[in-house]
DNA sequence: AAAATATTTCAGAAAGTTCTGAAATATTTA
DNA sequence: TAAATATTTCAGAACTTTCTGAAATATTTT
């Protein structure tokens, strides 16, 4: 029979997963399992309890936690009558994903742009250097337009994502 | 005076930010660095010159270009009469991105989709359960729109996405 | 088929990253 | 202000990734 999944199974399944693909795009593994644990919590969660959680250390979770918190990903909450600090996730998943694309966009998109202003209008005095120019010239291009579709997407609200620019690759 | 910068300067920095900017990316320095190397030679080089170039070991130089060929981002190149492969870099940016879209998709979003389908469907017998349920199901339809979005795109040529796609955001 | 040259593989070394746990610091309560 | 509790820091340990270089394999030439 197709048994059903139980809770705790599928709890696992899921960390594991959201593990792996934080590593996959350069979030550490932890980092990334505090977040997916904090979504699927429907209460906030003290650093003990994910620490108990997730077996990890008080300093790892504290690490961690501070750079969720840094990203954008992860709010403190207080609790009145409570010493403890908690901590909840963002839950709308376009937010999440706005947040991820900003953070990467200053540290990724935005050096390179600089870099490659840099190194433009080089003397073209051999095929070599041509060769660099031109193909700083492609990335600047590309880039700047990358750029400003991030811009975009990240203005835009999750609504008018869904209606416009889904509408279009229909 | 704003002396402009040389061939061999603005080579090494591009070499380096690439390299950066791979790393960013899970995509380790050295296979970054190849790649970009190759992308600003005006030739194919050797892996002798990759060698050379870069100053690493024989079997790094072998280990990664064979990577990027995996990833369908370089090719080699026979001389006739010569005994050595040469290699040649993938020079157009949108053929570039392609590429690595394909290959992220095909590592990361099509794994995850599949992860989420297994998660799917759990017993709401507890609020835990239920938060669990009503995340995996709005991740699952957020991926599957980035999905469909990253089919569009990798299905587009270039001329379509510019002329199309960035129409549509001034 | 032997010599010459080119490519691949892989064990161990080096480098890079993440984690632990205990000490230091900060904050709240009594 | 002292005790209790909570949070942060950080040196070294553990783990992961990447690299080297020499040996094994493959290919071409003589």
């Amino acid at each position: 029979m197709n048994q059903t999944m139980d809770w705790q199974e599928g709890k696992e399944k899921f960390l594991q997963a959201w593990g792996a693909l934080g590593s996959e795009w350069g979030i550490n593994r932890t980092m990334a399992q505090i977040h997916a644990l904090l979504m699927i919590s429907p209460q906030s969660l003290s650093a003990d309890s994910v620490m108990e959680e997730l077996k990890i250390s008080r300093g790892n979770a504290n690490m961690n936690i501070r750079a969720l918190m840094d990203w954008g990903l992860v709010y403190k909450e207080l609790r009145t009558g409570d010493r403890k600090e908690y901590f909840i996730a963002e839950k709308d998943i376009w937010k999440v994903v706005r947040q991820i694309i900003i953070n990467r966009k200053k540290r990724e998109l935005d050096p390179m742009l600089k870099i490659l202003d840099e190194i433009s209008g080089i003397e073209p005095n051999c095929p070599e250097a041509e060769a660099l120019n031109k193909t700083v010239h492609e990335l600047k291009l590309f880039s700047s337009k990358a750029d400003s579709t991030l811009e975009m997407l990240v203005k835009a609200d999750s609504n008018w994502f869904v209606g416009t620019f889904m509408k279009m690759i229909k």
